[in-house]
DNA sequence: AGGATTTGTTTATTGGTTGAATTATTTGAC
DNA sequence: GTCAAATAATTCAACCAATAAACAAATCCT
């Protein structure tokens, strides 16, 4: 119904092309020629070579050496993602430290910094004003190496709305702040929850399954939903709270004032407590999702990486038990493999991500420079 | 990443440009003229003019008398969907009835059929062969009325997968039924779950919320997931399956194995047994639905609408009391708007919103014949 | 009756893809 | 050592579809 409600599409096709051209290549496990992307994409060689010019004259792609080929012909122009192309700055900000992080066009992490402090202690405007010191200096390090930033994207451990406001955050005790008024980079800024992001981190990594549930264990418990490669954000994007879906409805007193929340049985005390109930908590409450959502992949991240094989047992337990279709076709539970850089890496993934999915809008820009 | 991994899109802007002229049509309350669409979707009159005589060759598009308006002026031609045009037949299997309606391409209901037998007594093959004849029946009463069958859509009560194929339908005691192999109707069939099905039927009538969750209380308890004005399937087509999310871990044994299933506590014979009972279970489970991705908007139906009244303040008090999110913004609980239709209209709705979206395939189809 | 106004069509232009022909560069055979 | 075969990439005329601007049609207002 309102799948194609977009304006209009005139001669944008060029657009779409230049995107379908540039995501060939990054798809791409080999340096792929002009012939090779024409198969590809069903396009005509002369469509593509034109629409590869754009995409080097806008330092988006590169040509390299030949590629290694056999047979006779004349060889191919190898191409690839440009590492010295338009980068992703990556932001965080946590209990106890903040992050930045530049990514290349590629995924190659080219700069990381991290300030240990205790973010509670301060107001949100200081904390942020602080992240904005460490922007600039990861700024300044791409410039040296000859990478202009696209964009930013900032992972909070709270909730987000659209434009970037964050209502609450409890554990940073932040309440209704606007961080885009806060946080001026001259950089197109995105805001986004820690769990989401980490979520589209590993889907980065993670060749495999583009629909999987990314669970967060931290002093809260986050989870972000990627539904057929793409983050599920929720109408008002506070989407994933599992933390606060009910395990036990006569048990624990929760501080969001319910009682049963998964949060009292498999936050990070609990874990640390008793293992086997945090295990059978999570189960409950991830059987539920799997028979909400269908997912065949479950990531553990956060806090729950390290205890991944205490907690797998006792979890995959439960989902054999509760989970209708666990018969049919099995569920499949892994650790991140990301470290705590995930909620950064998807920030920076964010930003790099958007160059590719419309290029021609940054084209267009670069251009205009 | 894989957003736009669509083959190519040479000139099909065509294609799209038609799928918007038609859909802004079929959105206007009144029978918009070329200018006003030209207004509405920012194309140029002569283009919409194009594609508008395009869309009455194909009989998608009817002009009519004048449509009132004030002021001066050459007056408007009015545009509509033409009643005449390609229909949908949607049909349902159910466990004491079979159905079939015919439903025009502006939406309305033009033939309907019903047969009430029990079909657990007849095998599969002997069932879908009964349906076939009632949409012939159907489709022949759409031929008299000058209606072409663009497709159908045939709703089960079961998991169904992507080619047509059920593993399972519990209560109509099917396993492993090929549907499209045994109910060839020499047109392009869909097979889908019921509650899928009903869901859409629901997002039809209601013009408001895009993003909602319809729960179909019968025996079992289905649920059908809308995102964003679109079903959500899951990575197999089996998402929804509320019925078996655990509400009391240690609770009633239901029959999928697992213990504390809502639909031990919130099933037919449940809700007539114990209505509080009922209500506060869904509560349960619909929060940690809420919680997860965060719905604004849940809407009862199936066997729950004429209880609503009953229902609806013990959901509401746990929905309060366990979405954390419902200080911020209020979920709204409603009963469905069709009856026992739902899934039937629905499965008609599949077929005539397939060529509102394409127009351009109906129309190359319409030519070649 | 005549100007104003809005609708819808006609015509020349432009952007972008296609397909065929052409050029470029290698391997392999005689 | 030269030539044919093979593969890669570019050039160019043709075509499709949208645009902009001019034009024709049908009404209202004075």
């Amino acid at each position: 119904m309102n799948a194609s409600r977009s304006p209009v599409r005139q001669s944008s096709v060029r657009a779409h092309n230049l995107a379908l051209v540039l995501q060939t290549v990054a798809n791409s496990a080999d340096r792929p020629s002009r012939a090779a992307i024409s198969a590809a994409t069903g396009l005509t060689r002369a469509t593509v070579s034109a629409l590869v010019d754009d995409l080097i004259a806008g330092r988006l792609l590169t040509e390299l050496d030949p590629a290694p080929r056999t047979g006779a012909g004349r060889p191919a122009a190898g191409l690839a993602l440009n590492p010295d192309g338009p980068g992703g700055l990556g932001l965080e900000i946590n209990v106890d430290y903040l992050a930045a992080c530049v990514v290349d066009l590629t995924g190659v992490v080219r700069h990381r910094f991290v300030t240990r402090a205790d973010q509670r202690l301060l107001p949100a405007a200081a904390a942020l004003a602080d992240l904005g010191v460490l922007a600039a200096r990861a700024r300044e390090a791409a410039a040296a190496d000859g990478i202009e930033l696209a964009g930013a994207a900032l992972a909070v451990p709270g909730l987000v709305t659209a434009g970037g406001l964050v209502p609450v955050a409890p554990n940073l005790g932040w309440q209704d702040v606007d961080v885009p008024a806060l946080l001026d980079l001259g950089l197109p800024l995105t805001v986004d929850n820690e769990a989401n992001l980490a979520a589209i981190g590993e889907l980065r990594t993670d060749g495999g399954a583009p629909t999987f549930l990314y669970v967060s264990g931290e002093i809260g418990i986050g989870a972000g939903i990627v539904l057929n490669g793409e983050l599920y954000r929720g109408g008002r994007g506070w989407s994933g709270e599992i933390g606060h879906v009910t395990v036990y409805p006569d048990g624990r007193p929760c501080r969001c004032g319910a009682s049963g929340c998964l949060e009292q049985y498999a936050g990070q005390e609990a874990v640390a407590a008793d293992p086997d109930l945090a295990a059978a908590a999570l189960g409950i409450a991830l059987s539920a999702v799997v028979n909400l959502l269908d997912l065949g992949v479950i990531v553990l991240g956060g806090g729950y990486a390290p205890e991944f094989d205490r907690l797998r047992d006792g979890i995959e337990a439960e989902l054999r038990r509760r989970v209708l279709t666990a018969g049919l076709a099995p569920v499949t539970l892994r650790a991140a493999t990301l470290g705590p850089d995930a909620a950064m890496r998807g920030a920076a993934d964010v930003v790099i991500t958007g160059v590719r999915e419309d290029p021609a809008r940054w084209l267009a820009r670069a251009q205009a420079v």
